[in-house]
RNA sequence: GGGCGAGUGGCGGAACUGGUAUACGCGACGGACUUAAAAUCCGUUGGCUGAAUAAGCCUUGAGGGUUCGAGUCCCUCCUUGCCCACCA
């Protein structure tokens, strides 16, 4: 009998399948379209593991069950190459980014084509190829064109020993990662993209799509949208005005102080001529620097200093002080905020510091409103509180008057509405080589001039050296020949921009592109997007659950709103896997050394199969498990049992002439259950039927020794329900079945619900809710029926006897329960 | 601090709209095959009491509640994971 091997099968079906190129897609509208997409990795140094492989198996799986399933499915694969490492790594070693993401894309789809993924590699897209970049730049341009990028001066890390900027996570504690060295914040002309202006769509629109709601909450959360009031209001012994933001506008009568952000613009013209002005300028420096490196600061550090300035409070509240406050944020509402006793932060911050409060908003509880007046309490329940103030409003429910309140400060011309976002707009500015070159020319006379059309793509030149300019722009401003240039508009002399583009920029609209990969004239035909796209199923970690997603969402609409695609909104269905982790429970890291790699398993013998198996089978695919290398070896058993039982089969050439109807059953019930898990996503427990299904088999087996007739349709059946999760031991064994075409081009076996029917049911008898007995009845039994013989059994007679049954719960075929008294 | 999840045997986990908790797999134990081991195959396996594959009691993080019946629904609490974060 031949051995189950998968290290020789496994690379001669995917020969075979490259060659008779049965995933790639067209546009063939005969079947419904299926687009399921994971997001294209980063071909990084580090190999890739098992968390990764989970990723790519669930997709594989998907994409598989709906080929045979007769969708028309578009599952392709690419490359998100730019970014720093690479361009780390070049200045480390010298060699180029370009080598080097060579390389790793090598070494990574070696890696994926030995897992058997059924990708459309006709397709694959890498985001550094001139001939994709190419057209990151032309949605720059697009952008541009819209009014939807602009330069604005922006604060960076600067290390001013390597003389270069630093990304957030090159500083470590406010040094430089490389020469330790104490970083600052430097003050260069940036490009941005204006999210903002989509915030409310972006906000909305997530009605529509069929996500998690925790990735909705999040994206949410993140654009956090809000409505307040602004009121303007002169700063005392000045001729300044402010403008303060409120977003608990309801107890404005409360108010007794203003905050502003450390790093506010406004600050130094605020503070000039007070007597304390260095030392408040000072402290503000060292608040934002400590802000910075630190990120989140605990509320109980919350920190400030009295500016020396007052504001006379345009509603009535006297003299307000102006303080400086650690949490005050520059971007929300106006940066300088109107604070009262009704915030948790503010109540905290006036207390350290007492300042002066005076509630205005009760809970209706005597005893707990005595505590909020006695400043014991925070009270900031705006929805249910209520009001004393202002008299107009006296007794009323905050919730309830809320845009009330709004008309009365509109139309007394006491404050404005403003809506407030928490997001801010896009910083796409990267001071790096390794990306996509922003098209843009600087001249002296016409200013920034896009780089026309035809004149795409700005390619990045070669270069010796990686090391940054040491002025703060990228490496790229040390080579002339890509510097130097002529203004597109006066043909004078001009520079071009040596910023490239942030990496989420090539990664916003590659979904489009695999539509049409290859397209030189276009981003992408209309037509050929129009057909494949929106996505229907995107797969992946719940890290890119707001930037990229957010991004993308944007590009979408903007590409919308340009007319280029009909559709608003690029993935319908959003599926966010769990991670798994080392053995020990630790995320899988390269720095940690706990990763486990997929060909270490595969040069042991296991197969890709028993791997894909083990990453569906370890446990519900949205949740994150800890890898059991153990755990292997028990799906591989799985296989090879279905292996022998093929192999045995065959051996004996039997074909009989009398059906087993056992074996008929057994077969729909699996397509059934397996069909049903695979709709919700059940890969842990659609193999678990798979394996009983083929435990069942050997009982069947040892019974009747391959007699019946429908023992080949059995083991068919059950080999194209594996299809998906096990693609080449199904394939082979297919083959040796006697068939010709790809089990994976075959359809998808259909069950027939009359044998899904059972003709005898087992009833539990319960006593007040215990089982005591359990009865085999036929299917279908009335109550009576059940009641009658359940009484007659004779462990239940000890538990009725003398009694009163006082009620009987009959549930069909399942159940019978008698209350007792 | 905000948001979203999760707590079930020695372990990973299963359980449809409330209806036999512990499917499937791992591990462990016993047996068959073998000179022996590995591999393979066949059993057993939540805990306690019992000689028992008789029967009973207990058991889904803790405590209450609703119900004939709760892992599942409601309330209070504890633990833990992930994402984001000084967002008023």
């Amino acid at each position: 009998m031949k051995r189950y091997n998968p290290k020789e099968l496994e690379p001669k079906w995917q020969k075979s399948w490259e060659d008779s190129k049965i995933y790639q897609a067209t546009e063939d509208k005969t079947k419904p379209k299926r687009y399921v997409l994971e997001y294209f990795p980063y071909p990084s140094g580090a190999a890739m593991h098992v968390g990764h492989v989970r990723n790519y198996t669930i997709g594989d799986a998907i994409a598989r069950y709906n080929r045979m399933r007769g969708h028309n499915v578009l599952y392709p694969m690419g490359w998100d190459a730019f970014g720093l490492p690479a361009e780390n790594y070049a200045i480390k070693t010298g060699v180029s980014p370009k080598e080097a993401v060579a390389k790793n894309v090598t070494h990574f789809k070696k890696q994926l084509m030995q897992m058997g993924f059924s990708y459309d590699w006709s397709r694959e897209i890498n985001s550094t190829d001139p001939e994709y970049y190419k057209w990151t730049q032309w949605f720059f341009l697009l952008l541009h064109k819209r009014g939807l990028a602009y330069q604005k001066e922006s604060l960076q890390w600067w290390c001013p020993h390597d003389k270069t900027v630093l990304a957030n996570e090159q500083v470590e504690n406010g040094k430089c990662w490389r020469c330790g060295h104490e970083v600052e914040k430097k003050a260069l002309e940036q490009w941005f993209f204006k999210i903002t202006d989509y915030a409310d769509r972006l906000a909305k629109d997530l009605d529509d799509v069929n996500w998690s709601e925790s990735i909705k909450t999040m994206q949410r959360n993140w654009i956090g949208k809000s409505n307040g009031m602004v009121f303007t209001s002169p700063v005392k012994n000045t001729d300044l005005l402010i403008q303060t933001f409120s977003a608990h506008f309801e107890a404005f009568r409360a108010d007794t102080f203003v905050v502003i952000a450390p790093d506010h613009p406004f600050l130094p013209e605020l503070v000039k001529g007070t007597k304390t002005e260095k030392e408040v300028l000072d402290f503000a420096d060292k608040m934002t620097k400590k802000r910075d490196s630190e990120g989140y600061v605990d509320e109980e550090d919350v920190e400030g200093i009295f500016t020396g300035r007052y504001t006379e409070d345009p509603v009535g509240n006297g003299e307000l002080p102006i303080w400086i406050a650690s949490y005050a944020l520059s971007h929300y509402g106006t940066g300088i905020v109107k604070c009262s006793v009704h915030d948790e932060r503010d109540f905290r911050f006036a207390k350290k510091y007492n300042i002066k409060l005076k509630p205005v908003l009760f809970p209706s509880d005597k005893k707990e409103a005595e505590k909020v007046k006695n400043l014991e309490i925070c009270y900031t329940d705006m929805q249910n509180g209520v009001l004393t103030e202002p008299k107009e409003f006296n007794g009323k429910i905050a919730g309830q008057v809320r845009e009330e309140i709004v008309k009365y400060l509109e139309d007394e011309q006491l404050a404005t509405a403003q809506t407030s976002y928490k997001i801010r707009d896009w910083l796409i500015s990267r001071q790096r080589y390794w990306g996509a070159p922003i098209p843009i020319i600087h001249c002296t006379k016409d200013g920034a001039v896009p780089v026309p059309e035809d004149q795409l793509p700005v390619e990045l030149p070669d270069l010796k050296s990686f090391e940054p300019s040491g002025d703060g722009r990228s490496p790229l401003a040390n080579v002339p020949e890509f510097v130097d240039t002529t203004c597109p508009k006066c043909g004078g002399k001009a520079e071009r921009e040596t910023d490239t583009m942030d990496g989420f920029a090539c990664s916003s609209w590659y979904f489009l592109r695999f539509a049409d990969p290859n397209n030189d004239k276009k981003a992408f035909d209309k037509d050929k997007a129009e057909f494949w796209l929106p996505v229907d199923d995107y797969i992946g970690g719940a890290e890119h659950a707001v930037m990229h997603l957010l991004y993308a969402r944007f590009w979408t609409k903007v590409m919308f709103d340009e007319g280029l695609i009909s559709f608003e909104e690029p993935f319908t269905t959003l599926r966010n896997h769990g991670m798994i982790l080392a053995p020990d429970g630790q995320k899988m890291s390269k720095s940690k050394g706990n990763t486990i790699e997929p060909d270490g398993l595969i040069s042991q013998g296991y197969g890709a199969d028993s791997i894909r198996l083990m990453e569906l089978f370890i446990g519900p695919w949205n949740q994150s498990v800890n890898w059991s290398i153990e755990g292997v070896g028990g799906v591989f058993r799985f296989l090879q049992r279905v292996w022998t039982l093929v192999q045995e089969y065959l051996e004996t050439g039997k074909n009989g002439v009398k059906e087993s109807i056992e074996l008929t059953k057994l077969t729909h019930q699996t397509i059934y259950k397996v069909s049903k898990d695979l709709e919700n996503l059940g890969f842990n427990t659609a193999i678990a039927s798979l394996m009983e299904a083929t435990n069942e088999l050997y009982k069947v087996k040892a019974k009747d020794d391959f007699a019946a007739k429908n023992w080949k349709d059995t083991l068919k059946t059950l080999l194209q329900l594996l299809a998906p999760f096990a693609p080449h031991i199904t394939e082979e064994l297919w083959e040796q079945m006697g068939e010709k075409d790809s089990i994976h081009t075959s359809k998808w076996p259909v069950h027939d619900e009359k044998y899904l029917k059972t003709d005898k049911s087992t009833i539990v008898v319960q006593i007040n809710g215990k089982v005591r007995a359990n009865l085999e009845m036929t299917a279908g039994s009335g109550e009576d029926e059940v009641l009658t013989k359940a009484k007659a059994d004779s462990n239940v007679k000890t538990y009725i006897e003398n009694k009163k049954i006082a009620k009987t719960i009959y549930i069909k075929d399942k159940l019978i329960n008698l209350v007792v008294k």
